[in-house]
DNA sequence: CTAATGTGCGGACTGGCGCC
DNA sequence: GGCGCCAGTCCGCACATTAG
């Protein structure tokens, strides 16, 4: 299909994401309309430009892919090269690439765009699960300054909220009532939720288990760090420049006044899968992906995301994808949900 | 009542880069 | 240098709720 213009995003960290609008395509009985491209390395790698015909594919048909350009005489190079731009779309603040990366960030630290994203992965399931706190709910609170930075979350009222488009009583109760039980989340959430860069799902629970409350993670020093599983120089600093800002400070006292939790108990994990990797995929029919990966980390295993030579064992349900025909092809243990839970239960 | 709208769910890929 | 986490990305569908 023809590339028709190639937009910029702007995520979390700044990051700006190139991509490709399409002229809508129909592949495996989906529309696909758009296609990330990544970064300015990868448009360079595949050399489009705007009005390209590009060969589009649906990796483990789920996401649209940019293959290659396609030459022939039917399908005319496009013109216009696209450019990074030097300033944020957003807030136009200063687009920079450092040297040694391939992305370009925007550097405002007051970008609205960052702020939005910030607001949509805190309140995100896998973070604070605060369930009715989207897209558009988001755009809302924080175009109004309801909302200027992820405490402010627990300081909504009823009145703000029935003041929004598409906000009655019943919407507005249900997101209070979200908003109350993420209060109840574990530590590890939370230090997750602050969006600290290079610290995710995984990080977030190791640095919980290891320093057991907010505190004595606020106020460690780097060879506390990288005490820390998966911590090294570059995490650790990230970590020490967050908490080194006063306004991140006063934003943990703010959730602290919330009633937030931060603090946990040292973790637990049992032994039985100890040293051992698991990789998900397909379908299951008993558990949920999250369940299945707390059994398996309780029981002292580890849950990755893609299967590789270190894989011990691939838990594969129905509609097992690429995963699955990668473990054959690594001859990796595959096993289904019933003999996970065997091994599990020891 | 119906139509429109917003959101979660559930599947998963990718390149970059930190860690070991 | 390999591995795997991080951060970003996709879409259709089901469902709840609101506006009209």
């Amino acid at each position: 299909t023809k590339i028709e213009d190639i937009i910029v995003q702007v995520g979390r960290t700044g990051k700006l994401t190139p991509v490709a609008m399409l002229k809508p395509v129909s592949i495996g009985g989906t529309t696909v309309s758009r296609a990330t491209l990544h970064n300015m390395d990868e448009i360079v790698r595949l050399g489009v430009k705007i009005g390209d015909w590009v060969e589009v594919e649906r990796g483990g048909d789920v996401i649209p892919k940019v293959n290659r350009v396609v030459e022939d005489k039917d399908h005319l190079r496009g013109h216009k090269t696209f450019r990074m731009p030097q300033n944020c779309p957003v807030c136009g603040g200063q687009v920079v690439r450092t040297e040694g990366e391939a992305d370009h960030r925007c550097v405002n630290a007051n970008c609205p765009a960052k702020l939005r994203e910030t607001i949509l992965h805190f309140a995100s399931r896998g973070v604070m699960n605060i369930d009715g706190m989207g897209d558009a709910l988001v755009n809302q609170l924080t175009d109004r300054g309801l909302v200027r930075n992820v405490a402010d979350i627990y300081k909504i009222t009823k009145d703000d909220l029935l003041k929004l488009e598409r906000f009655a009583d019943k919407s507005a109760q249900n997101v209070l009532n979200e908003i109350e039980a993420s209060k109840k989340l574990p530590l590890d959430r939370v230090i997750y939720g602050l969006g600290i860069r290079f610290v995710g799902e995984r990080t977030a629970q190791f640095l919980a288990e290891h320093f057991g409350s907010m505190n004595a993670l606020m106020n460690a020093g780097e060879e506390d760090l990288l005490e820390v599983e998966e911590v090294g120089p570059r995490i650790a600093q990230s970590i020490r420049e967050f908490f080194q800002e006063p306004k991140n400070r006063e934003l943990v006292e703010q959730l602290r006044r919330a009633g937030l939790t931060l603090s946990g108990k040292k973790k637990e994990r049992g032994t039985k899968l100890a040293g051992k990797t698991f990789v998900l995929t397909g379908t299951l029919a008993h558990y949920t992906r999250d369940e299945a990966k707390k059994l398996i980390e309780d029981a002292g295993g580890r849950v990755s995301g893609s299967v590789s030579k270190k894989t011990d064992y691939v838990v594969a349900g129905d509609d097992a994808g690429s995963k699955l025909d990668k473990a054959k092809q690594l001859r990796v243990k595959v096993i289904n949900e019933s003999e996970m839970a065997n091994l599990v239960a020891g």
